[in-house]
DNA sequence: GGGTGGGATTGAAATGTTTCAAGGTTGGTG
DNA sequence: CACCAACCTTGAAACATTTCAATCCCACCC
């Protein structure tokens, strides 16, 4: 097959009806329904097709169609590995109705994710899927008013105004909480921040609810808050907390998510503490580091492919079924005890 | 502005020169040389747009331009950090040449590599950015034949046919070796598989050239095959590392990547091994969990950005520039030192 | 007052694909 | 031999945008 294009422009439907000798109806025939064209007339086309390297012009079809073929996933922070598990479950599910997936990245600048929604947008992708920054601010809240079908993920929806997908960061807390307070630890701290992000709030909350349901004193849940929720932030948390006089000193350590746990572990093992005997930590998320770690990491868990397969067929229910009612689906988290939580307190 | 499209159509130009009372020209030219329609005319278009929800509709933009506004990155590997971060560096690219960025994961599987490829080149994408899973494969082969722009990442091209961007692996091996020399070892496992990879190849090359420079013998450079360069084969290759009779055991371990080191460094922590008393560890690529690890790991560092940047550059080049010539460009890899290969031994 | 120059606007053509009603061909049957 | 059905193929219209030559209008100058 020669693969020069003749004359620079890339032969179309009509180049190859020419070389065939059919009309451009048939080409798109045999491009769209191959069974209604005779095997002699299908045959001379495709070969027509190879020798001339023809390509499907996708714009084209698409401006004809409407409709891209493509869903589209914007993410939150790509230099984390949960969101890239996400988006794997999100590419399974887009492969398996034939549609692309493009992956954005916000790297959490609000100003890059309503630009990469403005694009989307204009490329008319069938749905969106989004971790937003702000799940409130105008850009995210006018998708859904433009009756783009679309889902958010790792948050669920306030309103029900449009379909979700998260996991119970409320119980996740309390499952982690629990299993230290289960470990013999009376003194405990939380580690994360920014307050600006939903899910952070959720899991303190579900941390502090059940430190408060075992009657243990508020002022033995200690938060130590950050300003992302990154490996440094959790190495600069591992200082404040070695910083802390003995005795108000916690024992564990609840992270709000699995890199600020890598930091804090990478900063106590610097130190010469001995985790878990010194120091437990308990992650969130479960990335594969975490297992990973130099002392495996106990992690809340949450179903990452799941979820991404989830919003997948979500948005691609709001986007074909004409009855389509939004739903938010929420997963359970679970506690997978590694190393860094393994040894019950005295 | 209301949002809601009239009678499910996006509304189109046709429908704001309708409202804006102009010719659908005008409008046209507002979007597209705002400077040559007058300041009325342009606030009453502008107007309507905003009226009517308006949004460029990307295909037919594209089909009449022929060309997408688009890049596309093709990645090799989406679970480790090291393509994350060359991809950023693509992307700051591509935001200053106003180009969106197609991200795409291979997964290291070749079918699903060539199924991104046919996707890009049917979308008229601007030109692929590839770290591809065989570089001589018929559908790599294909994209420069076909005359789309493309650059090979982290990989060079052997015939000069297309532009190249990569660190000299060979270097990097012998860097790495070096220091583990320099630091008094003189028995040292390379950990890295399959030899189908060429950086895994040139990268032991490196080591093995070092190493024979230095009149070191050749049984004492222990070769530790593994089948991918993930995490959990580095942890395998410490069982079979830890498995050798203590005489020839190594004292230092050179490794392909840093997910192998880190899996490596997880396998030597658990079994009680110090590191790097017992056993001194060099990673390659240093991706940020490499510095992040609980022994902060020695790694031989691609200037990872950087990579992507240039890639970006070389492939607009191409896009834009009749002159342009195919160019390898080729970056010299540098020794981060940290704790993993700590001290001078004995 | 007629002509001229120039800025603003227009309308038609072109891009490549899909769809669909209509037309054509073939072979078989009554 | 005429008719029919089944099967294939065709050609024109439609999609939303951009471009560009042509036109229009107005103010200004001679």
């Amino acid at each position: 097959m020669t693969l020069q294009p003749r004359n620079g422009r890339a032969p179309s439907v009509k180049d190859v009806a020419a070389a065939a000798g059919v009309s451009l109806g048939t080409v798109s025939n045999v491009l769209n329904r191959p069974a209604v064209v005779s095997t002699a007339t299908r045959e001379r086309v495709e070969r027509a097709m190879a020798d001339l390297g023809f390509v499907r012009n996708e714009s084209a079809r698409q401006l004809r169609a409407g409709t891209s073929r493509a869903l589209a996933y914007v993410m939150l922070d790509g230099g984390n590995p949960f969101f890239h598990d996400v988006a794997e479950g999100i590419e399974t599910a887009a492969e398996d109705a034939d549609l692309s997936l493009f992956v954005c990245n916000s790297s959490g600048r609000p100003e890059r994710e309503a630009k990469h929604i403005d694009r989307l947008v204009q490329q008319r992708v069938q749905g969106i899927l989004i971790t937003p920054v702000d799940p409130d601010a105008g850009h995210i809240v006018e998708i859904g008013q433009r009756g783009i079908p679309f889902v958010m993920v790792d948050r669920l929806s306030r309103d029900g105004g449009h379909c979700s997908v998260a996991v119970d960061d409320v119980l996740g807390g309390r499952i982690a909480v629990e299993h230290l307070i289960d470990r013999g630890h009376r003194r405990v701290a939380f580690v994360g921040g920014p307050p600006s992000i939903g899910q952070v709030r959720e899991r303190l909350q579900g941390a502090r609810a059940v430190w408060a349901e075992f009657g243990m004193p508020d002022e033995d849940l200690i938060h130590l808050p950050t300003e992302a929720l990154t490996v440094s932030e959790g190495r600069s948390a591992g200082e404040r907390l070695a910083g802390l006089p003995t005795r108000r000193r916690p024992t564990a350590a609840f992270c709000a998510n699995d890199l600020l746990a890598l930091g804090l572990l990478q900063h106590a093992v610097t130190a010469g503490l001995r985790v878990p005997d010194d120091l437990a930590i308990v992650g969130f998320d479960d990335i594969d580091f975490a297992a990973a770690a130099a002392v495996p990491l106990t992690s809340v868990r949450q179903p990452r492919q799941e979820l991404g397969r989830t919003a997948a067929r979500l948005v691609l229910d709001e986007a074909t079924n004409p009855d389509h009612v939004h739903e938010q689906a929420t997963f359970v988290p679970a506690l997978v005890a590694r190393a860094s939580t393994g040894t019950v307190r005295r």
